[in-house]
DNA sequence: CCAAAAGTGTTGGCATTACACCCATGC
DNA sequence: GCATGGGTGTAATGCCAACACTTTTGG
């Protein structure tokens, strides 16, 4: 029963979700975008998303569009909502009201063409940021909120992991840090502050021996979701990509 | 035009806000709670809010339901966005998404009824949340993440002070720390940090000089909205009211 | 009327910790 | 070259004490 009834006292509105999903690819942080395959705002770029089904709850419609969008269950992924989209003309169509989701994972397989989208690829964020690509919708907006919910995430949370495949090591976990938020840090004090965070790296006691240079230790992700204490961006020098204007 | 055509190809659902209103009385959290004055869980506390209307977004639908049942106009309270609550079955008559929106303000004039609500109330937090009294809906867990969200907060913005009205001492706002946290705070190490902190606290030069006890210097929101360092409310000794089990 | 006590805000002084910066070493 | 580990000086913080200003109490 789509409609009940003929008859309400309120408004009834379509819901969709969007997915904002990163990654990082060749220490870059990578947004997938896919191009519309209709109108409106066809041809252009834009986040995966679509409708929800009757009696279908936000995470599990997010986590359906994540695995048509890209193949991959989101069971590995860390997967978090950032918020609700409501501006009334921003759907030309009729009134769509959106959720918004924040999805974190390692570097997943090359996207596939969905269903109602020509194309799906990785994107750098800073390239779909740079007024050059438009997106559809609102999602300039929506991928900007998401890109801050995840620079500040990194810094109270143990999400950083997320980015990464296990098992990974602390330098891969640090060009985690160092690529999100686009400035370089010391690997001596990384390493004491996440080593010294309680339960959120678990060592394996393996190395592994790259091209060149020492073997470095591998780890596991923790039992931890917190970070305390905090792994604050605030000083340092700033190579950044984005100024800090970004923060709003 | 509420229903464009008759045939979708996707569900439409009826969307509400809720809000969480927080407000430090008589040294404590309280939070605004109406009695219900229909079905369903008619009679039963819960939090203020109700249905969007057309083309309406839903921070003004939120201001515009804060206003109905306070008479408070949002203009000088802080308003933020919690998340969306999407279980198909959380409104026993149809389908309903509920985008929930927390207020934080200082002590406001007694509420008034609304229109759809019996009576409203401020009530302490543990009190809506000791089990006793079972609020309507999902509203329980609403209140639940609101409060943590509220004391997440605290630690990194500067929205402590949208507790207090202009002007306000120091004591205070380490009152509204302390009573959201349930925790004491060394009153010294606190002035030092909040006057530490840049634009947090615009000091007046003036002096309000209480019934007993020395007279305390009086200040104003800075523009800072963001807060660093943060004020971690890690170690300290615990006189909490609740425990750290309410993180989650 | 004055002196002492009590309560609150404010300031200052360490001891400890955390951190940024730098250097040394192993593979 | 990169990962790992250690050391040092500076800043932040926790803890504790003293001081300032006011009202209340009691002689």
């Amino acid at each position: 029963m789509i409609h009940s009834s003929g008859k309400r006292d309120h408004a009834q509105v379509a819901v969709t979700v969007d997915l904002v999903i990163f990654t990082v690819r060749d220490d870059q942080l990578q947004v997938l975008l896919i191009e519309r395959g209709q109108e409106p705002f066809e041809g252009r770029p834009a986040l995966p998303g679509g409708y929800i089904r009757e009696r279908e709850r936000l995470d599990a419609a997010a986590l359906r569009e994540l695995h048509e969008e890209t193949g991959v269950d989101g069971s590995r992924l860390h997967l978090e909502q950032l918020r609700a989209y409501s501006d009334p003309d921003r759907d030309p169509r009729e009134r769509v009201i959106t959720v918004a989701y924040l999805a974190l994972g390692p570097d997943m397989p090359l996207a596939r063409a969905g269903t109602d989208a020509r194309a799906a690829e990785w994107v750098p964020v800073m390239t779909a940021l740079n007024g050059d690509i438009e997106l559809a919708f609102d999602h300039a907006v929506i991928l900007r909120e998401g890109l801050e919910r995840a620079r500040s995430q990194l810094e109270y949370t143990t999400v950083a992991a997320a980015f990464c495949a296990e098992p990974f090591t602390i330098a891969e976990l640090r060009r985690v840090y160092e690529v999100v938020w686009g400035l370089k840090l010391d690997p001596s004090n990384f390493r004491r502050k996440v080593t010294g965070a309680h339960d959120f790296l678990r060592p394996t006691g393996e190395h592994r021996t790259p091209e060149i240079g020492r073997p470095a230790a591998l780890y596991r992700r923790g039992p931890a979701r917190l970070l305390s204490p905090p792994l604050l961006r605030s000083s340092d020098v700033a190579g950044s990509q984005f100024s800090t204007a970004a923060l709003r």
